[in-house]
RNA sequence: UGGGAUGUAGCCAAGUGGUAAGGCAACUGUUUUUGGUACAGUGUACCGUAGGUUCGAAUCCUACCAUCCCAG
């Protein structure tokens, strides 16, 4: 087949080789998505390599389901290279993800920060040590079952949202370089439905394809994050005032941890005619401060430790106008970046956004298109 | 002690004779590969206690209890 392959054409994957000369490392959670990216590529014919990563405990993951990376999934992402006849390795992340990511974690909410686990995952460990492992094992590339778009423009590899907007996950890899960019494939992006994904399961005939979506995050099981910290800071969960802002104390909580910015339940403070939300948290004070919704819109969003993927430098400029995120699950709304130096800037938001709390990611998207042009973490600011 | 007011679910609060609104909180679910938001659903309230009037009272009458305010 190798022999076949025409001189100059580029095979899928965007090599000028057959895909039986192409190696492919394919990071395999367990999911869906992942195995079905691996069963496309084994099935065209690429040398696939399929790595799963044991992030966590098997013991405590065992028990939930649609989770990833531990104890079941790690056995459904190796049936399904058994199934389509391609090695898979299973490695032993556990201590890189509990410094990288889980660590990190707990801290942000002792400061009171929200985190975002899941992108911080993919930024230092399945982008960063994974990846060194796929070229350590002569890979080509390195694919995975994200729904988001790598498309080769006139300077390089841009990255660009999923065709299904609802499936689009450029929010939880805003931060990914474009060295990494480089190396990285996601064959599932231009896909237009979650069901095209399933559908391409059930034809490979692989034992994943009915598998729940994994949701939550995948080493808090039930939800329950908070218990997770306590179990790793010991006292985390200092009591303290809520209070109103003129500072007026409303009641007690059982630890800033357990509440961020934009957060309604979890109060117990009733008998007003209005819900009251998280504005503000003041670890030192150890206070929560609640308000009214109203309190909650926020036009300044001070954003660092920028990942910038367009073509000029970030600070050649004063102000760019882009469209901004805030969170996963909302479009992109119109704002003014205005860089401070390389990796810092002010986000300004035309329109004002609720709940918006440090240490979540502001994700920049060029205006009139789909392209990322990066983004960065917020943060209370200077 | 005198004068006034109030006592309805965890909180706030409608309801003045016909068999208990609503909001907040809480809980559950849906949405969501972060948190959160949003949305939907969930309450056997002995209507302060004890009597009375009435076919029938949270609603009228009496007493008592509790709390609050004013006065002294």
């Amino acid at each position: 087949m190798a022999l076949d392959w025409t001189d100059g054409q580029l095979n899928s994957l965007g090599f000028a080789k057959s895909p039986a000369d192409t190696r492919v490392v394919v990071a395999m959670s367990g999911g869906v998505d992942s195995s079905v990216v691996a069963a496309m590529l084994a099935d065209e014919g690429y040398d696939v390599v399929g790595v799963t990563l044991q992030l966590y405990d098997h013991g405590a993951a065992l028990a939930k389901k649609g989770a990833c990376c531990a104890g079941r999934d790690i056995h459904d992402a190796r049936r399904v290279a058994e199934e389509m006849g391609f090695p898979h390795y299973v490695l032993d992340y556990e201590n890189v993800f509990k410094d990288a990511v889980i660590d990190e974690f707990a801290d942000s909410y002792l400061a009171g920060a929200t985190p975002v686990p899941c992108i911080r995952c993919n930024e230092r460990v399945k982008f960063k040590d994974l990846l060194e492992t796929a070229k350590d094992l002569d890979a080509d590339c390195m694919a995975t079952g994200h729904y988001i778009q790598r498309k080769v423009g006139s300077e390089g590899p841009e990255l660009h949202s999923a065709a299904d907007a609802n499936r689009d996950q450029s929010y939880f890899l805003f931060s990914t370089t474009p060295a990494q960019l480089d190396y990285l494939r996601f064959p599932l992006g231009h896909l237009l439905s979650k069901a095209d994904t399933r559908a391409l399961a059930a034809k490979y005939g692989l034992s994943v394809a009915d598998k729940p979506d994994s949701q939550d995050i995948c080493f808090v099981p039930n939800g329950n994050y908070a218990s997770v910290i306590e179990k790793l800071r010991p006292g985390a969960g200092d009591a303290g005032d809520i209070v109103d802002m003129e500072g007026n104390i409303l009641g007690q909580h059982q630890g800033v941890i357990h509440y961020t910015i934009g957060q309604r339940r979890g109060l117990g403070i009733g008998g007003l005619a209005t819900p009251l939300y998280v504005v503000k948290l003041d670890v030192d004070a150890k206070q929560v401060i609640v308000g009214p919704k109203e309190a909650l819109a926020t036009r300044t969003v001070p954003v660092r430790e920028i990942n910038w993927l367009s073509d000029a430098d970030f600070d050649s400029q004063g102000e760019w106008h882009v469209n901004v995120r805030v969170r996963s699950t909302k479009p992109p709304m119109p704002a003014v970046i205005r860089p401070i130096n390389a990796r810092e800037a002010n986000v300004e938001l035309l329109t004002p956004e609720e709940g918006v709390s440090p240490g979540q990611a502001c994700v920049f998207y060029e205006d009139g298109s789909t392209r990322i042009l990066g983004g960065g973490w917020i943060w209370r600011g200077a």
